[in-house]
DNA sequence: CTGACCCTTAACAATTTGATAATGTTATAA
DNA sequence: TTATAACATTATCAAATTGTTAAGGGTCAG
């Protein structure tokens, strides 16, 4: 994630929001949670997430009342609203689109489909990422898929060069582990512990200079 | 949008077309709505749309019938059109591809992902491509369906030809294997993995210059 | 009908890549 | 110090990917 983004769930059943949180949070989301339709909407207004998961059916205001209280202000216009429903309803779904969210999920839901959908979303409406980088004398083009160094062009695999691009793509910032594992391999794949780390050795050879750091028990950053 | 582009919207659910309708006319573009199949081809006749948003199932004429007889027609060749497909049926979207349709959304859809839908297609479509291409040594002039490098003349086939058009739009890029598919061989057509590399070995063979570079697990890019 | 050419595919070779195991190193806490 | 967790390094191998060649079917002009 370039910037680390807001989600806001709201759920009456506690079960479901600390799976959703645990979830969300590992893979490096900012999560804040609302027992109810108001507290939602409370929370919604302070942080200004960029998603917002509501469960349909909540005491005091349900979730489309809620999603039709924030579409009617500006500055929720932008922001993703995703419905959570039980799998039986079905017509809620169609409304809840109606109403302008822009996604439902129901209920039970895996970790993994949860992820990949909240990504996917994400992705989707993300202002494309700029094709090219600058860091220090780095140049990182993602069109071109290159690397250059003052001038000097460094062949990188195309897992490295993900790599690098992530890195890079916020310099200083330290990308977890999981985080890493997440955006450039997926939610699907699962690898070894050690495959991050050849790969940064191999990039840190191809690079020749120091500019990846290792945040011990974190993850790594991109630093000149 | 340079020009007000014109939707056309077939559906029999009005709710649908009002939301669909409303979406797409407060991002600016002119929509014309249709109830049935033969209303849309009627309205498509008389207003020549942009784009063309079938439903699949339709009373009296469905999407695929209407796509199809719009298609027969050449003032339709190069008309955008995407399916709508309710989420269960998987065979009609697979039927809406090979039909001639260029995208397909499964409802219900959210509006902001309907959006970005569209508004990508507009925009993969938007380019021109300029009909004579300089590139170092070389010329590519797609009117006269021939290339040149320093005054002498190459032959290439057609679809030579026109992979070396598309890598040359932009010298540099690498053009994903899928980008590349879809774009010289249309979502209609699937052929093989090997394809694109034999016709890649002949344009190299051919230009006698090695300008075509491949990078693994990515695509292919024209390289000076 | 024939030959030339185009497109696709199959089959196999060649190459590159990415993951892992095994082992070494380092920082930190007990 | 010693044990431990976390990361670094290296070599290795299977899998993924692309290159190459030949062959077959299709099309079209003569």
């Amino acid at each position: 994630m370039s910037v680390s983004k807001k989600i806001l769930i709201a759920d009456d059943e506690p079960d479901i929001l600390e799976i959703l949180s645990f979830n969300l949070s590992a893979e490096g989301y900012e999560v804040i949670t609302a027992k109810n339709g108001n507290e939602a909407i409370e929370k919604a207004m302070n942080s200004a997430p960029d998603l917002i998961m509501l469960d349909v059916m909540m005491p005091g205001k349900n979730g489309l009342e809620v999603c039709n209280l924030l579409r009617a202000r500006p500055e929720f216009a932008d922001t993703l609203i995703i419905f959570l429903t039980a799998m039986s309803d079905e017509n809620s779904e169609i409304k809840g689109l109606e109403t302008g969210a822009d996604d439902y999920i129901t209920k039970p839901i895996g970790p993994k489909v949860l992820l990949s959908k909240v990504n996917a979303l994400f992705r989707r409406m993300a202002k494309e990422d700029p094709t090219l980088i600058k860091v220090g004398d780095f140049k990182i083009d993602r069109e071109k898929y290159m690397v250059t160094f003052r001038d000097d062009d460094i062949i990188l695999a195309r897992k490295e060069f993900e790599l690098v691009a992530l890195l890079a793509s916020k310099p200083g910032k330290v990308f977890l582990r999981s985080e890493i594992l997440n955006r450039i391999w997926g939610t699907e794949v699962i690898v070894g512990d050690r495959t991050i780390d050849v790969h940064i050795r191999k990039i840190r050879q191809k690079l020749g200079v120091d500019c990846i750091t290792t945040v011990k028990g974190v993850g790594y950053k991109f630093e000149i």
